[in-house]
RNA sequence: CGCGAGAUAGAGCAGCGGUAGCUCGUCGGGCUCAUAACCCGAAGGUCACAGGUUCGAUCCCUGUUCUCGCUACCA
């Protein structure tokens, strides 16, 4: 199909934190990439994003913060739209998923739905803090884990040994947000019933995207349509959010993954009254670019919305990027390993290009990747600098020095096998861009570019312009090879303008400045030509595109990364300048510490089955970071128990050591391996784990009272 | 556990049925217009492991191992 126009999304970042270069790799950059190249071709294309600034996370750290919810969306919307706008990613909106605008569309989508009875109303259970008089996501529950008693597991799974809990299963639940204990209480979700779109879906996906989507995103999709669809409950019991447009739904609000992706329409409709030719007409391409996480919600549920709604386009690709590491490690907001959009533009001022340039140079695309300082600069040094930023130098120099600082005429007469090779390097070089970004091969394109700018220094090279100039008693035949090869020296270099403008727009500008040419010149279909430089015209003098990255500047970023992960969590937000230290986030610290139990009868101290074991084996059990899987000696028989210490102990140091087992603990299955039994251990206020050990060996199977 | 994606030279990636390729790094040479830069050459891989299909497999099939995601913060 010939697509009129183009509509573009980004991921709505969410307004609980900066961003940082992950987002940037992942999404918008290869986003603002694909964008830029469209209007370059002059298609008719929008590029929309906003904060996502609803769902329960908000509504905690501004409760921690001791802020509201609105401050906290005001900030973070700032920080990050601001490092956007830094970035140069070009979206022609970013809007906010606050405003009214918004809510309207979102209420209105939802009450489409509703009308045409397509929600199932259905009521549960769900925990409750009477104390802030709030429901609780299972995440906010706290309890001691009954795998491995640690005190601070969460409702949802046990930081400490890994396993998947659920509510019911803590011991002494509390609330994470006020130390209450929940309570039960019946509460009403309306649910969209996306079992009923199976079908349509896997015609859709899995027969019509087979090709044209990549394997990831694929693969992810076809799996959770193999698996079968479930109704998914579309409202929340909130007060931050958009209000369920419904009479009896007091302190009900939509579920932030169903009013999210609105998001997109309600930001186009902010954009343009023309807004529906994007959404609505047949001949629209729909393109998300998102990261892997949301790959579910970008091409099962929200299109399943979509078409339950009607009269929508669908998605044509969601061309999503797996994640990018750091040094190594997987990104963590939480213990701040990371390296901040906003951080690095005041580290590094004026570098947003050397930023774009390696990230989309190391781009995700296919696989998870690594990001490093060291690669950094090594992607900067040799290939930016050198290759490219290099090369144009080389032409504006030579051109100042042979050519009297004109664009030497092209002599037909004297040109050679070279010359005429580089014509065609220059016009396929535009050919091989053009298909590599129209499939999302962002780093293939790119490389393409340099690889331009590497045959340009080869073709320098062996023309030698510097020598031609020695040998006076042939100046007149030699000055014309001179100009032949300083002529096609300046048009690839504004040629790579061209191709540049999409991934380095900073750059590709500031070559036009030099250049002395209008913008207009960037226009894609200009690219392959070799007459956009007039003969006789002035150029500016030179001046380097890039500087080089030092070593010390390397040392630094790492060092500040390592630095800053040992304050963990608080670093970040310690930065907000209002709430350090409100009341209510010291209360909690205090809460925090163990909390004494009731009183408990001699009886009910009977119904536990100690018993001293002596540990044969140990390995880590596989995926799973914190499990090691045990071979207990217990006197009478060997027991498997599994234990979340494989953070604190290696395998190989605590065969041999006797351990006290709660014996009659009810088996469980943990990563597929039964446990049973649990192993007593102490735990320092640092966190450190103390085996409960008898100080004198006890025969194995000894009971303890 | 299950499902999905990945595993190819020191690093980062491509190839996906017919003698293993690119970029960076390393080593040697050249050039000197240029940001110690550019150009040429070389070394470096039993294509994760084990089976199978095939005249022939890095590529197809089966099994295994490891990494990442589906699962908090998070693209």
């Amino acid at each position: 199909m010939e697509f009129k126009r183009y509509l573009v999304t980004a991921a709505l970042p969410y307004a609980n934190g900066p961003v940082h270069i992950g987002h940037l790799a992942g999404c918008y950059l290869p986003a603002d990439i694909y964008v830029r190249y469209q209007r370059a071709k002059k298609r008719d294309v929008k590029f929309v994003c906003g904060s996502d600034e609803h769902g329960v996370p908000i509504t905690i750290r501004a409760m921690k913060e001791g802020i509201t919810p609105q401050d906290v969306v005001d900030k973070y919307n700032t920080i990050i739209k601001d490092s956007f706008a830094d970035m140069g990613i070009s979206f022609d909106i970013y809007s906010r998923t606050s405003k009214q605008i918004h809510h309207d569309t979102s209420q209105a989508f939802f009450t489409k739905l509703y009308n045409d009875g397509l929600f199932q109303e259905r009521e549960s259970e769900q925990y409750y803090d009477e104390a802030k008089g709030i429901f609780l996501a299972d995440r906010y529950i706290i309890g001691t884990c009954p795998v491995c008693g640690n005190p601070n597991a969460y409702g949802d799974q046990c930081e400490n040994c890994g396993s998947s809990l659920s509510p019911e299963q803590l011991l002494n639940p509390r609330s994470a947000l006020s130390s209450a204990i929940p309570v039960k209480r019946k509460t009403k979700h309306w649910y969209f019933p996306l079992n009923q779109y199976e079908e349509w879906l896997k015609e859709w996906i899995v027969v019509g995207k087979k090709d044209e989507w990549k394997p990831n995103v694929y693969g992810q999709c076809k799996s959770w349509l193999d698996s079968g669809l479930q109704p998914r409950a579309m409202t929340r019991d909130s007060t931050w959010g958009v209000p369920v447009p419904l009479p009896d739904a007091e302190g009900k609000v939509l579920y932030v993954w169903f009013d999210a992706p609105i998001g997109y329409i309600s930001a186009t409709k902010e954009l343009t009254n023309q807004w529906a030719d994007y959404w609505c007409k047949e001949d629209t391409k729909l393109v998300h670019f998102i990261g892997k996480d949301n790959i579910v919600f970008h091409c099962i549920i929200f299109p399943a919305m979509l078409k339950a709604h009607g009269g929508f386009v669908l998605p044509e690709n969601v061309p999503a990027n797996e994640f990018l590491n750091i040094e190594g490690e997987k990104v963590s907001t939480s213990r701040n390993w990371a390296v901040w959009v906003d951080e690095y533009l005041k580290d590094f001022p004026d570098q947003q290009d050397a930023l774009r340039y390696t990230l989309c140079a190391n781009a995700p695309e296919t696989k998870d990747n690594d990001f490093t300082w060291k690669d950094f600069q090594d992607r900067v040094n040799s290939e930016l600098s050198a290759i490219l930023g290099n090369f144009e130098n080389r032409a504006f120099v030579l051109m100042h020095k042979l050519c009297k600082g004109r664009v030497p005429p092209l002599h037909a007469d004297v040109m050679s096998d070279a010359d005429n090779a580089l014509i065609a390097d220059i016009k396929n070089a535009k050919v091989l861009v053009e298909a590599d970004i129209e499939r999302y091969k962002f780093r293939d394109a790119l490389f393409n570019i340099i690889d331009l700018a590497r045959k340009g220094n080869k073709y320098l090279q062996d023309s030698a312009p510097w020598s031609l100039a020695k040998t006076p008693e042939l100046q007149l035949e030699n000055q014309k090879k001179i100009d032949n090869c300083l002529h096609l020296c300046l048009q690839l270099t504004a040629n790579l303008a061209i191709l540049l403008n999409p991934f380095l727009p900073f750059t590709a500008n500031k070559m036009c400045k030099k250049m002395k040419v209008v913008e207009r010149m960037l226009d894609w279909e200009n690219a392959g030509r070799i007459d956009l430089l007039k003969v006789n015209y002035p150029l500016n003098a030179p001046a380097l595109l890039f500087r080089k990255i030092e070593d010390d500047e390397v040392t630094t970023q790492v060092e500040k990364l390592r630095a800053n992960l040992k304050n963990a969590t608080s670093a970040k937000m310690e930065q907000a300048p209002k709430q350090e230290s409100t009341p209510e986030a010291t209360q909690e610290k205090v809460q925090e510490a163990p909390v004494a139990k009731p009183e408990i009868s001699i009886d009910d101290f009977a119904k536990m089955d100690l018993r001293v074991g002596t540990i044969l084996k140990a390995e880590k059990v596989e995926k799973a970071d914190k499990l090691l899987k045990l071979e207990l000696d217990m006197g009478t028989e060997i027991r498997t128990v599994v234990s979340g210490i494989a953070l604190h102990f290696k395998p190989e140091d605590i065969i041999g050591k006797q351990v006290t087992v709660v014996a009659n603990l009810a088996p469980r299955k943990m990563r597929g391996i039964e446990s049973r039994g649990m192993i007593l251990m102490a735990q320092n206020a640092d966190g450190r784990l103390i085996f409960v050990s008898p100080l004198e060996k006890a025969d194995n199977g000894s009971e303890v009272r």
